[in-house]
DNA sequence: TAGTGGTCTAGACCACAGC
DNA sequence: CTGTGGTCTAGACCACTAT
């Protein structure tokens, strides 16, 4: 059990904060490990002498900075982190699509069976964002790919690519399976060069809809990152959206010092 | 005011959570303009018939979402971002620091009054991390620098930069003032050309110290990079560790398609 | 001073997990 | 069945903001 730690009621940091301070050192120092029960709220409360609603704002706290996830019936744990997936920006070089192999399973390569989820192919009109990122008008169809990517039947994330109709028509970017080496694989095909992506990262708390699809407990924030792809001419000639557990992924670009 | 909805009983979809998601809608929908400030929880235990702390869940929902913010004894408000920031990779270039600009400096020209603060400069010995990421062994202490950037004011970037003695030594690196175009010039004056650098990004909850020092409120995630220095002998000369406001910024990397 | 959110109590009933 | 967390009530006192 835990070193017992009286709450300091003259103090003014509230006591429920004094509580998760207490919790969140012991995890720090390791007397609790990733996926170690914390004390149930009965034994907090027993130990701090608090009511039990003191006891679930500490809680609360946790969960809500990611640090611990309770488990309806069982208890509160520790999170434990799945091992982090670090993601070089070569994922998409040629030579990976010459190999027959599309970005996401390059990336999966050795770490699991990739697989492909809740996919959705149709045309659709581009809202003004994107019509801003593809160079087109307002009369420009797009074909829209979504899906959900699984790591050994883990959801890992969404992803949303966008082609213009006009260098999608008749290809099987329009199919449920865009074939080897994915959907740019395809656009070369197509007579387009691709000479460079443009990847743009945010961050930010995940949508209800999002922390469904993805698994994520409360207090995990997703990236979220938009790609374009551009040919030889300097023609955006792709857009993907994706978002994915940001727990769960390191991000590494190179660049130049010049 | 809102339109008036009740809470559904009979569903098995908690009080709290349904009138969290009828907030939501009308913020979504525009009903409520960020920077508007939300009914009270007067009000909201008025208008649903429920007691104060089924509000109170509900409004921290949307504070943990990072979609609203309580202001104490003023009321709780709809989140008003702050407009993005948009850094290209090109940030760390050679021409800005031949103008005598460091690359915080280069970022906010134009956007507004650059301010370095809370500066602690000193010799330390690197943890393992830092001993692989920069190829020391134990023996070689580093020159850190640990400190806060500020534009018009506002706290933006927590910074941690470690430079490995026999590079520092004698240098402003080991100053408060580190000189026109920042450490990465005075490395160059040493003789260590700059060719590349390797950037890695990932994203989690703040840390309360983190909150406290970058004014980040709830449900607010941060960014952290951590960016290499390589020169043209393939040493790394140079390792910054960066924690930001997630919300804040847009990070924007080009790579080849080869 | 009135109204706001922040903290806290002492109960209640429920749903889920595991024996 | 027991113990766990999830939801909810009906109060209380406090600290902060604005008038």
């Amino acid at each position: 059990m835990l070193p017992l730690r009286l709450v300091d009621r003259s103090s003014d940091v509230p006591a429920f904060r004094q509580i998760a301070e207490h919790l969140r050192g012991a995890i720090r120092a390791g007397e609790l490990a990733p996926g170690d029960r914390l004390p149930s709220e009965t034994e907090l409360m027993a130990h701090y002498g608090v009511a039990r609603m003191t006891v679930r704002q500490a809680l609360a706290e946790l969960k809500s900075e990611g640090i611990a996830v309770a488990e309806h019936g069982r208890g509160v744990f520790v999170q434990s982190r799945p091992p982090v997936r670090r993601l070089a920006s070569d994922r998409f070089a040629r030579r990976h699509r010459d190999r027959g192999l599309a970005a996401f399973s390059a990336e999966a390569e050795g770490l699991g069976v990739a697989r492909v989820d809740q996919l959705e192919v149709g045309r659709e009109k581009p809202d003004e964002r994107l019509r801003a990122l593809l160079g087109v008008d307002a009369r420009t169809k797009v074909v829209a790919r979504r899906r959900r990517y699984l790591l050994d039947e883990e959801p890992v994330e969404l992803a949303q690519s966008y082609v213009p109709v006009d260098i999608a028509d008749g290809t099987p970017i329009e199919q449920a399976d865009s074939g080897p080496g994915g959907i740019y694989a395809r656009i070369e095909e197509q007579g387009y060069r691709l000479a460079e992506f443009v990847e743009e990262i945010s961050s930010r708390m995940p949508t209800p809809e999002e922390r469904r699809r993805l698994n994520l407990s409360a207090g995990e924030p997703a990236l979220v990152l938009t790609r374009r792809a551009i040919d030889t001419d300097g023609r955006v000639v792709e857009v993907t959206d994706t978002v994915k557990a940001a727990s769960r992924y390191v991000l590494e670009y190179r660049f130049p010092a010049e």
